[in-house]
DNA sequence: CCCGCCATGTAACACGTTACATGATTTT
DNA sequence: AAAATCATGTAACGTGTTACATGGCGGG
């Protein structure tokens, strides 16, 4: 599971009810895809159970009982082997953002390699890509739009974490 | 199922057996993603007993047996309709690419249609993105850098929109 | 001779979605 | 008064992966 590491990260930075992190998920829905509550739920019991996350009930006034959860010691030390670990080689660009966007539980230096590794990768695939394109094969037009477009993005991307990385030097 | 089509539409080109299409798949990795053998043989299955596509056996010589698909045209009827059916707002990357993959399916007029509506979608994220950035709330490091990266991400993917279509006209 | 590629397939599992069920509170 | 938002949850289903099973052919 992907999510159950990330919906862990969010939990850094504030306590939260399922429905807050749903919440928060919606608006990154373009970037890196939001799962449904049929999905939120069931990983935070599984959190739970696994005890990287606890659990307090407001039942103050409002009926329908707020469960807030918190991230556990536990929680931090799994956490940070997932984000220690390093990312198998063809990672996708959503696992790429989950993890970007977990940045504030990395040192500097983690995040520094981080991107470093993923510029390399991101160089490699702009390679590909540039072979294919420029060898003159006779290439069906869809073909040749999509590799066109995963060149353009290859580029932006590389122009992106070069910039990236000076700011963070 | 997206790969489904996706698979069909990759018949329209030439028959392929179940090996042939993983092996175009597996290069197409890093832009698309590639299902697995455990999912590329069920597929073919599936669309082989809806009759989208028809089955012969190569025995001549070798013995593996290669089984050759080809797109039928009930298989082309289906493939229409899909790609005409609009996409549904806030559909990912990679559908986007594995319609424009079946570019050569398409008319003139469709394709320039269906380049035209996704720029018109990534322009509203864009929108959101800019929002959401200059607003000087005090975001957290991740956060700040997952959404820069989404705003280039989203203006390179401006910039080749319109060059392509403009390309097209 | 062993390794990697060609070639097909199945079964168990993982992950996530959709649809349903329930009900209060706030906004229009 | 109706609709949207807050709030939680389960069950069935869809889609895809991993791991296994089988076996021939060609090159180092």
């Amino acid at each position: 599971m992907s999510f159950k590491y990330f919906i862990l990260g969010l939990l850094t930075q504030r306590p939260m009810t399922g429905y807050d992190i749903k919440r928060l998920l919606q608006r990154l829905d373009w970037l890196i895809g939001s799962p449904s509550f049929g999905s939120v739920y069931p990983t935070l019991h599984a959190l739970l159970k696994d005890g990287l996350v606890s659990l307090n009930v407001d039942q103050n006034n409002d009926r329908p009982a707020r469960k807030v959860y918190s991230i556990t010691m536990a929680g931090r030390r799994a956490l940070q082997e997932w984000l220690d670990r390093p990312v198998e080689p063809g990672a996708s660009l959503k696992e790429f953002l989950m993890r970007l966007m977990l940045a504030g539980n990395l040192s500097h230096h983690g995040l520094v390699t981080y991107l470093q590794q993923r510029r390399s990768e991101v160089a490699a695939h702009r390679a590909t890509l540039e072979k294919v394109t420029n060898s003159k094969e006779k290439t069906a037009l869809g073909r040749k739009l999509a590799f066109d477009y995963g060149l353009a993005a290859a580029k932006a991307e590389l122009a992106w974490l070069d910039r990236t990385l000076e700011q963070l030097s």
